[in-house]
DNA sequence: AGCCTCTTTTAGGTATACCTAATATTCTTC
DNA sequence: GAAGAATATTAGGTATACCTAAAAGAGGCT
């Protein structure tokens, strides 16, 4: 089995925060099924690292870097859930495939690709190719 | 860093295979930057895994298996790579993010991008809005 | 306040993909 | 065909992301 990344966890964290305004380590440990004391590693990890503040027994909070990380890789999420639904694709798939992809796109393409979804979306209601090819029209 | 998976070392295997019949261990090492110790190791792995026929001092050969997986490999790496291109990413560079891609998008989405490559190519020479989007016209 | 429960951390261990140094095998060239 | 060069394997070590079991800390209830 293949290990999470720091992405992964940084991801986690910062929706845990969101919601709970902070993220501890059962929680973590539970959305990402990985046991209690790896967590309070890759925690202090993470913090090494500049990514979190961590507090032993009260959680983990995003520093102003792992804020960046965690928004960058929503965006680049976003951009390719986005085009694998313009493209026809259910999404509830694209969403499971866009959290793979997500980690494993060049910035460049990120860029372009999200050019390409404004373009479709803007020609959103005309009959042309990329709408053709959605719905299936001759 | 990140470790080689399985389905990059298949990938180098089958490359070098179809160039010199089989591959040896010094020319996966030099290709994927991993010295020769850790690759005659993961050959036995391979092999133990049936992907692999592995002679000592003489080289691998992808088994029906092995060919199987470099065989889908390769057409999803295609797909992922053209689709890139065909929403105006360079070549060179869709064939870079294609080669991290391959490894995490889901056999339907393959299938469902595939069709939007033919479809998108179906439409060339056409003025329509995928031709438009990739050439910047109006 | 004190006890009990739940959560977290600490301690110690495993698996694995890498590495370097030393040894073994194969290839080349005279 | 033997010596030396090139290549591969073996032996032994490192780093790290996980794990289980045991100890420690925090919070709720009487």
């Amino acid at each position: 089995m293949r290990y999470k990344t720091i992405e992964e966890y940084i991801e986690t964290i910062h929706v845990l925060e969101l919601k709970h305004g902070r993220a501890q380590t059962g929680m973590i440990a539970a959305r990402m099924r990985v046991r209690p004391p790896s967590i309070t590693e890759m925690l202090g990890k993470l913090e090494r690292e500049g990514l979190i503040r961590y507090e032993s027994y009260t959680g983990a909070t995003l520093t102003a870097s792992g804020k960046a990380m965690a928004r960058e890789l929503m965006h680049t999420h976003k951009v390719i859930a986005d085009l694998l639904e313009i493209l026809g694709i259910d999404r509830t798939l694209a969403e499971a495939d866009a959290c793979q992809i997500e980690h494993h796109v060049s910035k460049e393409t990120v860029a372009r690709l999200e050019e390409f979804v404004k373009f479709a979306r803007a020609d959103e209601g005309t009959t042309d190719s990329i709408r053709r090819f959605r719905t299936g029209m001759p």
